[in-house]
DNA sequence: ACAGTAACCTGTTTGC
DNA sequence: TGCAAACAGGTTACTG
């Protein structure tokens, strides 16, 4: 599912079919995603008229003048625009209602959440400590340098961390230390400010690059009009254990850091 | 503050 | 072919 560029596809998708429409209704099929979904939804947005539709770090602000809905499409979450007279389908748990068209949540695994606060949504508990976006003028090389003179975590999982930067999952990651030429083993203390200025580069050129070609396409992924994305045909890395480097042909290694799968080559980073 | 691990859940792919 | 294990785009919560 989503990395930042696929949540910004999705945000830019959805918006026009949200701002300035009134909500007629919230239908939830769900109790729970990974947190408990409002159970006043419907109270809370029947009538409310979307101002905007914006984004943090991957998740959703649906704004509307009593509150803000937040989503998170999670690992397989996906939203979709469909006619009033569309069925739901098995994993679709959240309607939003409108005249007629219903922004459509589905979320297989269910990792993903909807939250509502009447707060500044930069404010709530799930936002409000997060590092800066990628894309902005504050992710600097300087930046990341500072943050991560005394951290002995590697430094692929330094640049996941939302805390520190967000929006850099998995496929964008493993692909930018890839591109840097930086061992995704290193401890982000040993990173140099040279090298990092290059892995900020290379993020926001990633990031970018996928932006431009609709997102990567892996098995759920597509735009809220069904179509798919086509970054995955740029992966240079991500996906390619085994197979041999693009640059040098030695084959691909593949690690667990934390969970996650990351492929590196063994030769072009060090 | 930091590092490491488990947890949430279902569908698809891989390996015996 | 069938079945079980492994794996998947994310992120928080808990433990030490």
């Amino acid at each position: 599912m989503p990395e930042l560029p696929e949540v910004e596809i999705t945000r830019r998708g959805i918006e026009p079919h949200i701002r300035g429409h009134k909500v007629f209704s919230v239908i939830s099929r769900t109790k729970k995603l990974r947190w408990p979904i409002p159970s006043q939804l419907n109270k809370q947005l029947s009538e409310q008229i979307f101002t905007s539709v914006t984004r943090r770090a991957k998740y959703l602000l649906l704004n509307a003048q009593a509150g803000t809905l937040i989503i998170h499409l999670g690992m397989s979450g996906s939203l979709r625009i469909v006619d009033n007279s569309v069925p739901a389908q098995k994993h679709d748990h959240v309607d939003i209602v409108f005249k007629q068209h219903t922004l459509r949540l589905r979320d297989p695994r269910r990792f993903g959440a909807v939250l509502w606060t009447k707060k500044d949504p930069a404010l709530h508990k799930l936002l409000v400590s997060l590092g800066p976006e990628p894309l902005h003028d504050e992710f600097t090389a300087e930046y990341l340098y500072r943050v991560s003179r005394t951290r002995r975590v590697s430094v692929k999982e330094f640049i996941m961390n939302s805390h520190i930067v967000v929006g850099v999952g998995n496929i964008y990651a493993t692909e930018a230390l890839f591109t840097s030429k930086i061992h995704p083993l290193r401890w982000a203390g040993k990173v140099s400010l040279p090298r990092y200025r290059i892995l900020v580069s290379a993020i926001k050129q990633v990031l970018v690059q996928a932006l431009e070609r609709g997102g990567t396409t892996l098995r759920d992924f597509t735009h809220e009009d069904g179509k798919p994305g086509y970054f995955q045909q740029q992966l240079q890395v991500y996906g390619r254990a085994k197979q041999p480097c693009l640059v040098c042909s030695h084959p691909l290694r593949a690690v667990k850091q934390g969970q996650r799968t990351t492929t590196y080559c063994t030769q072009c980073q060090r």
